[in-house]
DNA sequence: AATGATATACGAAAAGTTTCGTAAATGCAA
DNA sequence: TTGCATTTACGAAACTTTTCGTATATCATT
């Protein structure tokens, strides 16, 4: 039994800032800006960071220790969670809700190793188990 | 050898007008415009639609026959390679360029039928055969 | 030809998202 | 303690996307 937050789904600027704290986990706002802009050519203002943090903070997607100065931030939003509520607006979207032609067509277009190929055939079989 | 169109990403309501031309082919405003009130509860209005569609027109991601008043549009967006561009960025953008964990995803939370996972198992060994 | 219904054209408002400038607070080091 | 660097707060500009109001044209019916 998972209990149902019902985030707000994340905007584009602030799923890159999700992705930054699901992987290092709780992080300053500086890290992040300094992470954001390893990631992109185009240079992102400390500021911009702050403010989008600020208004998730807002949001609920993401928690602050406020104790020292320097804030520290944790993301609220769970990665599966987020990934599966995303993942089916886009099956919606983009393939008209088939989540089997959008499987098809991440497998044809990507090259996937035999052992993604062999987790995936797992899943496939542990499904038609039932 | 296929021919690079380079067409701009579609906007979530230019990808909504884009499906159904996908599915109905060649159509008028205002049997799209239809078309998307019966899809949705919010209304929207007709020049809309009409603006919405003007716009993917200059964009190339539409044409148009003006040859009677009553205009009719055709996708020049091609469905297969608007969905492989999409999927692209999306799976960059929430699952950090993992297709497989995408694919894990969508086939762990949808429920898929056997013909469904059947058809998945054959793309997969036609891909182990190389 | 006049009327009414329906079409396109187009600018601009409205709404949503991203970016930053500036001010004020805090901590550190000379 | 004075001054410099760094931080947060916050409003608003800048952009993007969506929506619509209004003008004008066209067609069918009378």
């Amino acid at each position: 039994m998972s209990k149902k937050s019902n985030l707000p789904q994340p905007t584009d600027a602030e799923l890159e800032i999700l992705q930054i704290l699901w992987e290092a986990g709780p992080s300053t706002v500086r890290f992040i800006n300094e992470k954001l802009n390893e990631q992109q050519e185009k240079e992102i203002g400390y500021t911009t960071t702050l403010k989008l943090m600020q208004i998730m903070t807002e949001k609920k997607l993401l928690s602050r220790n406020t104790e020292s100065r320097t804030h520290v931030y944790l993301a609220e939003a769970v990665q599966g969670d987020t990934q599966k509520a995303l993942l089916k607006k886009f099956v919606n979207a983009a393939f008209q809700g088939s989540a089997t032609s959008l499987v098809m067509q991440a497998l044809g277009n990507h090259q996937t190793s035999q052992e993604e190929l062999d987790e995936i055939k797992a899943l496939i079989e542990k499904i038609e188990k039932g």
